[in-house]
DNA sequence: ACATTAAGTGATT
DNA sequence: AATCACTTAATGT
């Protein structure tokens, strides 16, 4: 089951002895909705690629507040966690499981080795560090003018976008807890964008119309 | 019927 | 945008 997943989403990447050596190496792990998959200060010792499923990448400063960061989907693997990699520390992210998840875990002396040693695997490296650093950019940008609105569409976007449905089970209170705001907040927004009807709110979900 | 939790709203800073 | 105080609505026991 994990081979034939990984093959779906990873052979248009990968050149085929990559994909065998893979396969030989990666430990398979599966995780149910909301398990941590790595938490604040573990230190990380191999990455993850994704086969189903989707996670939550979060941060958290010192007194405890999380805000999110980004979702990482099948396909993917996690920029933040290759950085922590690279660099020997401890993980500065948690990472959730959105949905339930399967991955394959690469052991970090092997994701190194294969920088040099299969260009598709660096191109998917530098790939994933190149989106990652647009949308970090476009974070900056709406945390530096405090557009709640456009933070919000965008998370309702992804989240629709990473569990594959446009009904969104989740709460008001859930939502600015990712986002680190209020509920009301929240909660006024929403309603907002129900009067352009571009959702539709009931208690516990949300239906994304036209984001 | 009652308690609990989610969501809506006006007013204030 | 955040916070407070309060109301209303939905859901569980």
């Amino acid at each position: 089951m994990s081979k034939e997943s990984f093959r779906k989403n990873y052979s248009y990447i990968f050149e085929e002895e990559l994909l065998q050596e893979i396969e030989s190496l990666a430990v398979y792990k599966e995780f149910k909705e909301n398990d941590i998959i790595i938490d604040i200060d573990n230190y990380i010792v191999s990455i993850p690629l994704v086969l189903e499923g989707a996670i939550k990448i979060l941060r958290q400063d010192n007194q405890g507040n999380e805000i999110i960061l980004y979702f990482i989907e099948r396909g993917d693997t996690c920029a933040m966690t290759l950085s922590c990699c690279m660099g020997q520390t401890k993980s500065k992210i948690r990472a959730v499981a959105e949905t339930d998840t399967s991955l394959f875990m690469i052991p970090k002396q092997k994701m190194k080795e294969w920088l040099t040693k299969y260009n598709t695997w660096q191109e998917f490296i530098l790939q994933s560090y190149h989106g990652r650093m647009q949308e970090f950019l476009e974070a900056l940008d709406t945390l530096a003018f405090l557009n709640m609105d456009m933070r919000l569409l965008k998370y309702l976007r992804d989240k629709a976008m990473v569990i594959g449905n446009d009904e969104l089970t989740t709460t008001h209170k859930e939502i600015a807890e990712d986002l680190h705001t209020s509920r009301v907040v929240i909660s006024r927004l929403l309603k907002g964008l129900e009067k352009d009807n571009k959702i539709s709110l009931n208690r516990n979900q949300i239906k994304v119309i036209d984001l």
